[in-house]
DNA sequence: TTAAAATTAATTGTGTACAATCTATCTGAT
DNA sequence: ATCAGATAGATTGTACACAATTAATTTTAA
């Protein structure tokens, strides 16, 4: 029987970031449930936090999410009371999202979530900050 | 207005390792259709392939994945003619999971998909190495 | 000017993920 | 021997994720 070293799962590059990515939002999970929010609805928040104002398409373009998995989340937002939809009058094409004052004061009961995140994780600094390096860097690589 | 630096998304760990976890499955989805495989599909072939034979309850370790998730894969795959459930004479309880000459032969066609995938990620081999190595530390201090 | 092409969201369909619960089976302590 | 607890999968419900398609609007090029 053939022995194919390099299909065997440790040696992928593609599973541990599979888990890894999985075991990070599980650790939220907690986190997040005080404030109502699943881990893709925390992302759109941080970046709605970031720039107050943001069409759904800049919006899938900082999250690398398409309409499919957008709309559904932001209607969820939406009836949450953290953001508003509505239509821009210069292109009717195009959706605002723009934060309510409920969304905003959503962000300072948030302000401790990475910092207790960061509790959880027992790596290192420098391998933290290594792994953060190169995960960047692999996302600007090898994106589009 | 608060200033949360720490609620950016650049500075989270979280959020790069979600979006490169998306984007690796994104690039074999081309490859992993050529075999009629989605992502999970193909990581519990890689298992299987690795171990011949193995219960429900262990492919779960192996893979980090609950039966919620697995028991909707595995009979997909036993669909699929790759591999066959029964339970075990040992223990009604457990279920036994086998490849079949398909499943086998599947993994030489399947064989030449790491190289594949290695062509499209355009970072030098050291630092796939530390990242590779920094994943597997982060799942061995983090999880459980 | 206007019809074709492009753009933006929404919709549809498939396939995960995972928490919570359920059911069947097994184990162990009395 | 028996029953309380543990264990293994299956099921249910919610929420993504994304490909493919659709619908509405805008842009562009002949």
């Amino acid at each position: 029987m053939a022995n194919y070293e390099q299909l065997r799962l440790r040696n992928q590059l593609c599973f541990p970031l599979y888990v890894c990515s999985k075991e990070v939002v599980r650790k939220y999970k907690p986190l997040l449930d005080e404030l109502d929010l699943t881990y893709t609805q925390y992302i759109t928040m941080m970046a709605m936090w970031e720039h107050q104002q943001l069409s759904a398409k800049e919006l899938g373009n900082i999250l690398y999410l398409d309409s499919g998995t957008l709309t559904p989340v932001l209607k969820t937002l939406e009836k949450k009371g953290f953001v508003e939809r509505q239509r821009s009058k210069d292109d009717e094409r195009s959706l605002i999202i723009s934060l309510t004052p409920e969304g905003n004061e959503l962000q300072d009961r948030a302000a401790y979530i990475p910092e207790a995140m960061g509790k959880c994780i027992d790596m290192d600094l420098e391998d933290l900050k290594t792994l953060h390096r190169l995960l960047h860097k692999f996302m600007d690589t090898s994106i589009k």
